[in-house]
DNA sequence: TTGCGGTATTGATACTTGACGATATAGACA
DNA sequence: TGTCTATATCGTCAAGTATCAATACCGCAA
């Protein structure tokens, strides 16, 4: 309706808004893969986009909340917030309630 | 680099991209809240869009595997796919099984 | 101080997307 | 046949965003 305003931002969206682009999927995996910080600079390897582009995926994943960047040296070191994660987890539980199934898990073919 | 294709769409970011938008998201709640299928016409209602709009919503989310339409005399209702859900569900426990601070929540492999 | 390497920001551009009105399609019924 | 209702699609516009080059900023060392 309105076009200056959308709804006031559920964070639930906010978090879904800022792990739905492939280059921060790509940094949240690799954050979640290990259990120490990595250096922002190690992300410019495994995405393959220059580094302002990284760096600006590094502020919506910080500004949505998913991650929290700490200094040292000359070096950043970002990692996981773990609310962020157990928020994120909450929504997927409240997504799907029954803890039917989850036997095999096909990759989704949408019948289109 | 590559401007007009990105890499080829993981089914993970097709999830999310399809939930990252606060209608989808209140659509995709409205169905996980009860178990039945819900009316198209219900979902214009819930948000405060019009009806092409709600429409073009429900095709994203079918586009991307979330639900799942099925006709019924002249209307077409609407439910979760338990695969997309349960994809989901495993996407967070991927994204959170570091067990640091708080315990990762079971979101139990069916291994093997 | 200067210089250097890592990171963030700016500015520009092309692509994507969410929104609507208008219109088309599908089914039910007279 | 025709009309009516429910959905889907089309056409279009405005807003958002992903990307990069250029540049600014920050911390360290000489």
């Amino acid at each position: 309706m309105l076009f200056g305003m959308k709804r006031p931002t559920d964070p639930d969206h906010r978090l879904l808004h800022g792990a739905a682009d492939p280059t921060r999927l790509a940094i949240l995996r690799q954050l979640a893969a290990g259990d120490a910080a990595v250096c922002a600079c190690d992300f410019t390897a495994c995405c393959e986009v220059a580094q302002p582009t990284v760096s600006h995926h590094l502020k919506v994943l910080r500004e949505s909340g998913w991650v929290r960047a700490e200094r040292r040296a000359s070096f950043v070191y970002y990692h996981l917030r773990p609310e962020a994660v157990a928020r994120f987890q909450q929504l997927a539980g409240q997504l799907g309630p029954t803890m039917n199934s989850t036997r095999a898990l096909p990759v989704v073919q949408p019948s289109a």
